[in-house]
DNA sequence: TTCATTTTGATATATTTTTATCATATTTGT
DNA sequence: ACAAATATGATAAAAATATATCAAAATGAA
């Protein structure tokens, strides 16, 4: 590292705001391998970030340097400094920050239960059950108990978009038996139980899988009681160094699921959301990304 | 890394005893700063190790490159690599799965997208921000737009536990300008703004900020507009292989902050979430978890 | 809208860097 | 010690890479 102790990804991180749109697209594809495309040349970066070779040059100069060698031994000094110094060896996930900071710490925790959960998935059971939210020939309803309700409600807004008939329920609402009601056979019921498991659950779930419902449940790596009635059920590591669980590897579970199930109906789904973006641009509530 | 699993340092070390003096003397030099050494000019990787130019061509053609430029590429790919997967490496997240299912390469873009964010966070800065948050001298107002306010209402609910005067209002309900109104100096705006940036939720912070409140922003890898008026901002990667941008780094980002903002609280923390339980508990409608 | 300003990229020029050639030095075997 | 083989480096030629110039495109203000 040069005299002063800050890396080039800081200083590229700090003039973000300077930066022109094309120069900013460089910035990123720069920061996406760092260090490693930058220590290409000049034209292969450019092509990558799919701006002109003079923007790279520009923008290197912006930053400080004088051309573009200059900061390439500038980030070869860098490259050479931390791989000598021992304990930047990358193993925190916040750089800056010390192994124990809770950064570190609760990043540690997710990772690992992320890890654990995925190893412990059946790929099959997986696209089965993506299969069967899909399907737009049954209706299909989402539900979630006091702590899961959020993840319920991220399902089912996305869902939505991409399915008709899709209806979010909580089941400590009183008015779930009235949903159950108009359940058929081989509609499909997916619940989030994680602990404390809710009686409420339990009960709305067995009344589903009587009426012939298919029950697809996102637990804990303790299981939620209604595993023994589902048909698939899904259990996520929910452990970090906290006094409240974590709602990351469902959520990563979720939108993989999401991700599926969009692929499956891609046909259709792509009317359907092009339908959406057109009415919120024309409210003009939403600004295009530029 | 190319076809054949072995580093290019592993390569030179194979090859150590087919050279002669001059380039093992290179060889050493190289491996010496590996790879930075390797990835500068031919001329001062020459100069370096104290041999002639040539001498440096000719023995990375022995070690079977195309030339210099060859041998300069694949030493940036390998560092490419290394720098991508330091945890991953070899195996897959859903053993059972093939490395192209979904679920891996959902689950490995996910990963990348924790380390890019957590890489480029202020530990201070989040110290800070946590310390805001935890303080209940000033109300704080969670607020989120169309896509996320799932995000907000996961904080809100937690925070909620944690301490008093937390309020959570859509920038798109008609609403928000009374919630406003009630704001003074120093209380606390925390806004979720990622793309497509919304004018409401722009509009919402900026008059918030001249209210003197402070604004912390959660926001992507692009950065809302607010953030030129944030006086905390934290952006976090959200690209993944979907039609779909991914709530999953966000959301760890959050529940570090909970946890903290809980630790700093904890004296009256303990109390508050001691008496709703009971009042869980009494109402009968949840299960211990045994 | 129109005009001024900024941003961007194509091309040409300058620079650096790599590779090839060849003479000199070093090693090795007899 | 001498010759043959091999290794090495100085220099020149070739290739690649970077910078400068300028015109087109995009943006933003009036």
């Amino acid at each position: 590292m040069s005299q002063n102790s800050l890396t080039i990804s800081d200083r590229i991180q700090n003039h973000l705001d300077d930066l022109t749109r094309a120069e900013r697209q460089l910035a990123h594809s720069i920061l996406e391998n760092y260090p490693a495309s930058g220590l290409g040349p000049l034209s292969a970066l450019a092509k990558d970030a799919k701006v002109s070779v003079p923007t790279v040059a520009r923008m290197v100069q912006k930053l400080g340097f004088n051309g573009y060698l200059d900061f390439q031994t500038e980030l070869r000094e860098e490259l050479k400094a931390k791989v000598q110094d021992p304990i930047a060896k990358h193993d925190t996930w916040a750089e800056a920050a010390p192994t124990e900071h809770v950064l570190n710490s609760f990043t540690d925790a997710v990772i690992h239960n992320i890890r654990q959960s995925l190893a412990h998935i059946d790929p099959v059971a997986f696209d089965q059950a993506c299969a069967l939210i899909a399907d737009k020939q049954h209706s299909l309803c989402i539900t979630g108990g006091r702590l899961t309700q959020t993840l319920a409600e991220y399902f089912f807004s996305h869902l939505q978009v991409v399915r008709p008939k899709v209806t979010h329920i909580q089941s400590s609402s009183s008015a779930w038996p009235h949903y159950l009601l108009d359940m058929k056979k081989d509609d499909v019921l997916v619940i989030f139980d994680m602990r404390r498991y809710e009686n409420n659950s339990f009960k709305l779930a067995q009344m589903a899988h009587e009426k012939g419902a298919k029950v697809i449940l996102i637990t804990d790596q303790w299981r939620s009681p209604i595993h023994q009635i589902a048909d698939f059920s899904f259990s996520c590591r929910i452990v970090v160094p906290s006094a409240w669980d974590s709602a990351v590897t469902p959520l990563l579970l979720l939108e993989t699921m999401i991700s599926t199930v969009q692929n499956l109906t891609w046909g259709e789904t792509k009317g359907r959301i092009k339908a959406l973006e057109d009415m919120f641009d024309q409210t003009k509530q939403f600004r295009k990304f530029t």
